[in-house]
DNA sequence: AAATAAAGTTAGGTATACCTAATAAAGATA
DNA sequence: TATCTTTATTAGGTATACCTAACTTTATTT
């Protein structure tokens, strides 16, 4: 079983090799703002359960199981962050809440919560439902 | 501060409150599903900290402290289900799956899915969001 | 190639939260 | 009231995840 750190761990692994090509222990710690040991520890635990590659001093590299599942944690993540800013949190907040909430939800949120965030981005322009809900904000604010 | 765990005790407490009258530190363990040791536990420190009074063998009571928090997270949790209601999770998942999101979103986040809640609760009849939702699914189900 | 700097690991320790087994207190019943 | 049952606590131990300090390995510079 995975737990909701080496869930956190993988996704930071997933981003780096994604914007640097490869991935370094300290640059792990200074994603996830933890200390070097610390990373030791988790990467040590992820390859041990298979999910990476790894020899001591050496480079990080995803197995089959391991890409699979970075790859499903990410698009959670990113089914989050869009939902979020759909119903209008920031970008920035969106991303450190979307880091939360993508964690131990069952399938059936994930599912509804994607055809959901799905409807709302297919919705014809003339649907206009984003004026009225931006309307209903305004009028509750001056009240 | 409080911790995730801290929280969860609390809003279980709240519940049984709520529901019996009075909090037995069994029914606490029961509805966690946690041994009573465990709850012995976090009795002490939920009392240390202030968010209730207790003694040895005796009743649970809710400091105004404890009293405020453990309805702000109560609220926080039947916002999330609602929510997830809307989008069409089923009432059991709902309520599992809140328990997990209630903890640790910004209060940017809550304000929003409040407002989208409501603004989402208020619509007319004549909108039939709704409708066009679940036409919505059910075409995605053909494909 | 040797010295220094950077990156990674090990050792040892903290905090949270959990458990089982054993013990103590309270409450119910014979 | 004494016994038995239920409930709660303490003792002792596990697992996760974190930290600092000390050490090792690798990489860079001179």
């Amino acid at each position: 079983m995975t737990t909701r750190n080496m869930e956190d761990y993988l996704e930071a692994i997933w981003n780096l090799q994604d914007k640097k090509g490869y991935v370094k222990a300290k640059d792990i710690a200074e994603r996830l703002e933890v200390s070097r040991p610390s990373v030791s520890g988790m990467i040590k635990k992820l390859s041990e359960n298979n999910y990476i590659l790894y020899e001591k001093y050496g480079g990080i590299v995803f197995t089959e199981k391991g890409k699979k599942l970075a790859q499903k944690i990410k698009k959670r993540h990113n089914l989050f962050v869009e939902f979020l800013k759909i119903i209008g949190v920031s970008e920035q907040n969106a991303q450190t809440d979307a880091c939360r909430l993508e964690h131990d939800v069952s399938p059936e949120t994930i599912t509804c919560l994607l055809e959901f965030v799905e409807f709302i981005s297919l919705l014809p322009e003339s649907s206009k439902w984003k004026e009225y809900f931006q309307e209903y904000l305004k009028k509750k604010d001056m009240l």
